[in-house]
DNA sequence: TCTGGGGTCCTAGGACCC
DNA sequence: TCTGGGGTCCTAGGACCC
């Protein structure tokens, strides 16, 4: 049999093993992070029919007897951060995909470490041993491949898909199995009666991008014929950053709505700083009373990392959608920068001031580390017209 | 059934430019 | 009066992922 170089590794019920591992007392039993929403639920309680994003009262009728614990979103980042650690001393191509997954190209290591299948029975037990949490990995030629594998082979698996074998373990999977199909695209490939992938390979590419657009057409028909060329890539940059608030029904004063708005400014503004990373397009997302959802967005001419340029910009956003917000209610409110740009990361430390702050104080800060052509910079950074004034010191 | 907090990518129309 | 072709950017919305 012949493996392929690509493990896809991923932590199993990722949240709620975490909650596990901090506190005894929940091993071995059904637990729900998250309230309102289940943000992750134990196996224990997946056995008895809780699922991710599930409501709340839905999981625990589902599951009485579920401990229900709120989220630690810092202590779920930590743990993050230490898997990592653990990959990285396992290869040097790793592309991360979210929180807690990776992609690790082992293909190179074969001398020192041995088979792809012997690295990845390592790395479980790795991750075991120096996290304390469990994960499964899958192995395979493409990385989509090994990523159905390592979801087939959980909990606490692992699955080799021969190169041999890849197109009986393909063709047999439903077609919810492919990455991109949810609720939308699954039912209309169901309506035409379209169940596995290997019923999906029997059609010309004509007919999905008919039934699915071209864009997910063609990427379908690639997939269920396997073809993936796509490789790890490790320098893979984030396109976005954004921070939301779930508001809860009921009435919001406006001055309620623009703390929310302010505080969500300050969190992206902040890590967009402490990152080295400034945006140039604005957006301000809302969900209202109703469920429905909508964006807008307003692009500035020069990429701003800066508190009080962003919310300048999302308050007069949020002010052009008053009415409907007045109309309907608003239950959700969101912030996020797109269009990345690198800056050079020691810049952006000093400016690290939420809206409060004064110029000067700025400026000073500034100079004092990095002296005057840095705060010409910085100034040009932040990027409001009246920050960019000529008469600016030095 | 009652809904969190992150993200990615695609589509489509209109503005604008050459 | 009738009338090109191609490209990029912006905005809004939608599907999808964990």
């Amino acid at each position: 049999m012949t493996e392929g170089t690509v493990l896809h590794a991923d932590l199993d019920a990722f949240y709620a093993s975490v909650e596990q591992r901090d506190d005894p007392s929940l091993r071995g039993r059904p637990v729900i992070v998250g309230g309102g929403v289940v943000l992750a639920a134990s196996y224990e309680a997946k056995a008895r029919g809780v699922r991710t994003a599930m409501g709340g009262a839905q999981a625990l009728r589902a599951c009485p007897d579920a401990i229900v614990v709120p989220a630690r979103f810092e202590a779920y980042t930590e743990a993050s951060r230490a898997v990592f650690e653990v990959f990285h001393d396992t290869t040097p191509l790793v592309e991360g995909l979210s929180i807690d997954e990776a992609f690790l190209e082992v293909g190179g290591l074969r001398r020192i470490r041995g088979l792809p299948s012997t690295i990845a029975t390592q790395l479980r037990v790795d991750v075991r041993e120096r996290v304390g949490l469990p994960i499964s990995v899958g192995v395979a030629r493409t990385k989509y491949l090994a990523k159905v594998a390592s979801a087939v082979s959980k909990p606490e698996g692992m699955l080799v898909v021969p190169v041999e074998g890849e197109l009986e373990f393909l063709h047999a999977l439903p077609v919810e199995r492919l990455w991109g199909v949810g609720k939308v695209t699954s039912g209309k490939l169901r309506d035409a009666r379209i169940r596995t992938v290997g019923d999906v390979a029997e059609m010309f590419e004509s007919e999905l991008v008919q039934l699915l657009g071209s864009g997910a057409g063609r990427h379908l028909y690639a997939l269920a014929h396997n073809r993936d060329p796509r490789p790890v890539q490790t320098e893979k940059r984030r396109g976005s950053m954004g921070a939301q608030h779930a508001m809860g029904r009921g009435a919001h004063s406006p001055a309620e709505l623009d703390l929310t708005l302010l505080s969500l400014v300050d969190r992206v503004t902040r890590r967009m700083r402490a990152a080295g990373r400034t945006g140039s397009t604005v957006t301000i997302s809302l969900r209202f009373g109703d469920f429905t959802r909508s964006t807008s967005s307003h692009t500035l001419s020069r990429p701003t990392a800066h508190t009080v340029t962003v919310l300048d910009v999302a308050r007069r956003l949020l002010a052009s959608r008053a009415g409907v917000v007045e109309q309907k209610g608003i239950t959700l409110l969101g912030v996020s920068l797109g269009s990345l740009d690198d800056q050079p990361a020691q810049l952006a430390l000093p400016l690290d001031v939420t809206s409060g702050a004064e110029l000067d104080d700025v400026i000073d800060a500034v100079r004092n580390k990095f002296g005057g052509k840095a705060v010409r910079r910085a100034v040009q950074l932040g990027s409001t017209d009246h920050l960019a004034a000529p008469h600016l010191p030095d």
